[in-house]
DNA sequence: TCCTTTTTATTAGCTCAGCTAATGATCTAT
DNA sequence: ATAGATCATTAGCTGAGCTAATAAAAAGGA
């Protein structure tokens, strides 16, 4: 019984891996009509629905150092997407901040990116549909939780 | 009914579009102890299991551009890995296979990280999990097809 | 109060993935 | 025999990811 619920678990996390990697490959193109890699839409997308974030905790949000973070938010703010601004209260932190620019960039970007996943999507059986929408719930719901590797 | 199902399709692809992301990023850091990261893995995974194949036919299968499969493997030569032997009926082309020590790492490396993301997987419940293996199964099918993007 | 420690972000410097464009080498077809 | 197509590589770019070192600000203890 632990056993084979052992395996079962490997053979899920084996094709998973495999279809994580396919499937951001595949987005990698429809991101790209947006002028923004998968990397900058995350971080954008975390900054616009979670108001004003020091970079710090974008940084922890995403899975990165601070200085990848650092970097991506460059290169934002180069473009007009975010802003920057110092804490009053601390000023070692800086507050990102999404900008009109930005917040009508990501939504559309998103469009696209969303539109060409769920063409595939939409081939499903309604069932397969039920399943996969179910499924992403619970692997966000895992991502979410601190890091337990 | 349309509208609605296209609704579903678009939540589900937006969370299906983070949880990838999330998941290889999680994922990286297992995959270091490899000395081997994605890209190569997963190419290294194909060359093992798709035997002898060419650099063109994995670049397709790895839904990347012929140079940057080129790189890859090249990497992989330099640890002894693959091999790469000019096919005797057409000269451009050279066949790729996996060395004794290229499998023997594959399969370490793949029993680290899917156990890491199967520790995960194992929070959860046994109803949770079947959804998910489900799941997977059909994004894999997604993932086979010719793209369609 | 002053000085040390801790925290937050940045800079510097590396590896490596991904791309396009240009080349070289071989095959194919006229 | 040669012109065109195909396969892989090289060159040269952008950008993600890391660690280590630095700067600047906050917090705390003597």
């Amino acid at each position: 019984m632990s056993t084979r619920k052992r395996i079962d678990s490997e053979a899920t996390a084996e094709s998973l891996h495999s279809a994580a990697i396919h499937l951001l490959r595949r987005l990698r193109h429809a991101d790209a009509a947006s002028g923004l890699n998968s990397a900058r839409l995350s971080a954008l997308s975390v900054i616009v629905f979670a108001g004003p974030i020091t970079l710090g905790r974008l940084a922890d949000a995403e899975q990165v150092r601070p200085p990848t973070m650092t970097r991506i938010v460059n290169a934002l703010a180069a473009k007009s997407l975010v802003t920057k601004t110092a804490s009053a209260s601390d000023r070692r932190t800086i507050h990102l901040s999404a900008t009109m620019k930005g917040k009508r960039l990501l939504l559309q970007a998103r469009r696209r990116r969303i539109r060409s996943l769920a063409r595939q999507i939409a081939i499903l059986s309604p069932h397969e549909q039920k399943t996969l929408h179910r499924a992403v719930a619970i692997l966000n719901s895992l991502a979410a939780r601190p890091v337990t590797l």
